[in-house]
DNA sequence: CTCTGATCATGT
DNA sequence: ACATGATCAGAG
């Protein structure tokens, strides 16, 4: 077993990893011992490399360095991107101990304030012993400490709230509370409540990790701001602009008169100027380069009950090649969370509603299945080149998401999506759905 | 009313 | 020239 006494010593010794595969890196022989251990490439940089006896200790792996190692996977998005295969899990949420923690002493960042990531590539159809390790990366959680501790004392506050039973990935945003368990039926007991709750594990949420990975090679820069969540942010942006009509945030924000006809998109012209294109907010704030936002903007009544569904682009046939399980869609439900801009005013044309707020959704389990559903009644449309199996609204009990035409005038939407691969269809998903997911 | 297929100004 | 983000408007 390997002694390090410095980072320098370890990462000098690390940087003999990259190019390796895990079959050359296994010297203990796990793959072919424990094929089923999901764990198996973490365990084989472990004793194949760092030659160390393998563990399941509370401490880091590096104790001497404060420093845990993790093993991780990336792909390669069709665009040549790097994307990260998986969020990374920390150490479990013990709910009857952590009421009592503060962040600074936690268990939490005792394991976890330095992390050794060594990223490889996961290939569809390629044997596990096949994959590459193509980089390492020191990650220190300081780096984005202003957001992780927001996020760890959120989570903390929901179990002592006695709400551990409704966690979910989505009410942070960096660090997460991951479902663990064999199967979705285990529970665990929680302090403040009767209710029992599904056991689960500190992560880095997917989207974050992904990141870090972009991130690998550019110097790392500590936050100065005391901005913590990207609800802050936006707030902070359209608050000035609240009770005033879509006409009159345009006028004030550009300057001009709206002559002519009101655009229907006048909600993202708008949007745009006050917050910032979606693809521009990376630039703006760093909190938008770790997950993925969208903005949306919508009309509501008075109780934020939304008057229109949300329309996402046109979609193609050949998005719909993978199962679900593969399909970009599914990253991108699971990944997203749409900033939902409202707008009230039942009633009023376009133009005349008045800024009310701001709403943030992400999407769970059941959600994404139901999203599959949707998505694989269009696989076998096309399958079977026949729109009658299209999943228009109402065609499975709970439908969230549906299509619908998107053209321009005298399109014939539905019947001519097998023309070529370009549809003059979308989806849509439910307005109801939309409002239960608003906090 | 609400639902859902149809439509449009703008951005690229 | 067409997709996008969103609303429109007739049907029921």
């Amino acid at each position: 077993m390997i002694k390090f006494d410095t980072e320098e010593a370890l990462l000098k010794f690390t940087e003999n990893i990259k190019g390796r595969t895990f079959k050359e890196l296994d010297k203990l022989n796990l793959l072919a011992t424990k094929k089923r251990d999901k764990g198996i490439l973490g365990k084989i940089v472990e004793t194949g490399f760092y030659r160390y006896p393998l563990n399941n200790d509370i401490e880091a792996d590096f104790s001497e360095l404060g420093i845990e190692l993790k093993v991780s996977g990336f792909e390669r998005t069709k665009t040549g991107l790097l994307s990260a295969k998986e969020r990374i899990s920390l150490s479990m949420i013990d709910y009857h101990t952590i009421i009592h923690e503060t962040y600074e002493f936690s268990k939490f960042l005792l394991k976890n304030r330095k992390l050794l990531i060594i990223w490889y590539e996961y290939e569809r159809g390629k044997e596990r012993g096949d994959f590459k390790v193509w980089d390492y990366q020191l990650y220190n959680m300081s780096q984005d400490e202003h957001v992780i501790k927001n996020d760890f004392h959120l989570i903390q506050e929901k179990i002592k709230n006695g709400k551990a039973h409704l966690l979910s990935e989505g009410d942070t945003s960096y660090l997460g509370a991951c479902t663990k368990g064999r199967d979705g039926k285990v529970r665990v007991t929680q302090p403040n409540a009767e209710e029992p709750a599904r056991p689960r594990a500190f992560c880095l949420k997917n989207s974050y990790m992904r990141g870090i990975l972009r991130s690998i090679n550019e110097e790392q820069k500590t936050e100065q701001t005391t901005i913590k969540t990207v609800r802050d942010y936006i707030y902070k942006q359209i608050e000035t602009y609240i009770g005033m009509t879509q006409l009159e945030i345009y006028e004030k924000l550009t300057n001009k008169q709206m002559t002519g006809r009101i655009p229907k998109n006048i909600g993202k012209m708008i949007s745009d100027q006050m917050i910032g294109k979606d693809n521009e907010l990376k630039q703006k704030h760093d909190l938008f380069n770790k997950t993925t936002y969208i903005i949306k903007n919508v009309p509501v009544d008075e109780d934020y009950n939304l008057l229109e569904r949300l329309t996402f682009r046109n979609i193609v046939q050949s998005e719909f090649a993978d199962p679900w399980d593969e399909s970009d869609w599914k990253k991108y439900f699971e990944e997203v969370t749409f900033l939902l801009i409202c707008y009230e005013g039942k009633g009023k044309k376009n133009g005349h509603r008045t800024l009310k707020g701001m709403k943030e959704i992400t999407f769970n389990a059941d959600d994404i299945d139901s999203f599959g559903k949707t998505y694989e009644k269009i696989r076998q449309a096309i399958g079977k080149k026949d729109i009658a199996l299209l999943p228009y609204p109402k065609t499975f009990p709970y439908q969230k998401l549906e299509i619908a035409p998107k053209g321009l005038g005298g399109d014939d939407a539905y019947n001519t999506f097998f023309d070529r691969d370009r549809t003059k269809t979308c989806l849509m998903m439910d307005k109801d759905f939309v409002r239960s997911k608003m906090k």
